[in-house]
DNA sequence: TCGGCTTTGTGCACACGTTCACAAGAGCCT
DNA sequence: AGGCTCTTGTGAACGTGTGCACAAAGCCGA
């Protein structure tokens, strides 16, 4: 393109806004799906709508990673699928270690949508002897003793932290001893790492929380339009004895000890 | 601002952020912490480091629920526990289905989290006759043919679709249709719904790709902390020649890395 | 060669989210 | 009572993200 301008918007090198990363790994999926379906190219306004998100959206998503479309036409599938997966970096191998082998370790181990994309299960490591040894998804689960070794072996570069929440920042600890700066977190945990580690965070429990915001908020604004019933307007920080009640919704045998249950993602 | 503050931030009935809903769980989670260590009052910088946030950003946050706190002082752990429970909508109960008892819907169904957050598993559902009619987590999965009759007799609110991809649209449409509308995706799709549904996603595989382009861009920047980024970025792809002319850089291998990812997910 | 049609790439305005910085309150000590 | 210290609540500046609308650019048919 170079439209002469003084400055490119050449965003190459940096500068690709972070909602824009996240969303490029949506557009690789329709984009794979297309090119399955043998279909040459795209349009921004059928991509985007496979996408699910709004074309102009699309087209200044790609703009960021270059000019890769033609005026009239549109986008060659095979081309677009090779630059954004060289762009989020897929194009190589990412060895992945997944740390803490319970309900959702195991799970994971036996997804089948890492390797699809270039991530590879290099292996998994639990602190229980009696988990490590036992064989996961054709792999021998290793004990947490061999980390280091195997982060070092292995090269791997991305640890999944599964274990209980109390045990994450242990482990997010040794992670980043061992040199690794890229975490995905599961456990119901904020973890405190050193500048330089990325870790991102999946929480199931967040998730259904938002929705149980929303799914309230509709059932309390559609039949009666009025006012929220908060009755509370005159209720200073000095009366807390009725808010207890409310910690323990289901009688689920005093299981908050911090959101210990099986890390999940939860 | 232009609303006439008569009494409250009124951002009551509506107008609390989606980011600011989207922290208030993590935020539950710190106090709930605290609840639990006997911590009577927290100041707003401790609240944020324990969430992992900005302080300001947290009292901000807070306001639009209300004026909880007291200058000078902090907040009251309890009385802050309650009235974000409350907004959250936790105090009540929210039966949740789980769809596609496969590796991730097995893990879900064990996961003990639910419960401890007015969130409760009131039925577990599988396609496959061979999957239900097993007990699993103390509960028999039940077949998707009483889909609607369960969420109906069960009053199920919200959906959590485990199902493989190509699933995934056929069953949120039975779950609209039953009348949930509010909906967590763990199906590497996009799911479309009538307005009015709440669709919430959760993608591992999404989450590493991510994790992936920061790893990368972190190794290529590393050695050089001075100006010059990435000088590996290839061909400013100025010449729109290159372009079409690639329309196949498979095998003929192309002018860039020659490896076409083969890339694709399940 | 020249319009006409299509679709990209992007300037611009606006909405949303984040952070700073500070006045206003609240409690405490003298 | 007066002043000191602490912390909230929020105005305002700033940064990021979104979406519209349109000029530029490629393709095609006459």
């Amino acid at each position: 393109m170079a439209t002469g301008r003084t400055e490119r918007p050449a965003h190459r090198g940096r500068g690709i806004p972070e909602a824009t990363v996240a969303r490029l790994p949506l557009y690789l999926r329709a984009l794979t799906a297309l090119s399955e379906r043998g279909v040459p190219t795209v349009s921004s306004e059928e991509l985007a709508a496979a996408a699910g998100v709004n074309s102009a959206k699309l087209r200044k998503d790609l703009s960021y990673l270059g000019s890769y479309g033609t005026r009239g036409v549109g986008y060659d599938v095979e081309y677009l699928v090779y630059q954004i997966s060289r762009e989020l970096g897929l194009t190589q191998d990412w060895p992945v270690a997944i740390i803490g082998i319970g309900n959702l370790g195991h799970a994971l181990a036996n997804y089948g949508g890492f390797a699809s994309r270039g991530f590879r299960v290099a292996a998994l490591l639990d602190a229980d002897r009696a988990v490590a040894g036992q064989r996961i998804a054709g792999m021998v689960v290793r004990h947490m003793d061999d980390l280091e070794q195997i982060v070092r072996d292995d090269g791997v570069s991305i640890g999944v932290i599964t274990t209980p929440a109390p045990a994450a920042q242990g482990v997010a600890d040794r992670l980043v001893a061992a040199g690794i700066t890229s975490i995905l977190n599961f456990a119901p945990t904020v973890l405190t790492v050193p500048e330089g580690v990325d870790v991102r965070k999946v929480d199931l429990s967040i998730e259904l929380q938002i929705l149980a915001f929303h799914e309230q908020r509709k059932s309390s604004t559609e039949p009666a339009p009025g006012p929220a019933p908060v009755p509370a307007a005159v209720t200073p920080a000095v009366s807390p004895a009725v808010a207890p009640a409310v910690t323990r919704p289901t009688a689920s045998g005093g299981d908050l000890g911090g959101d210990l249950p099986e890390v999940m993602p939860a």
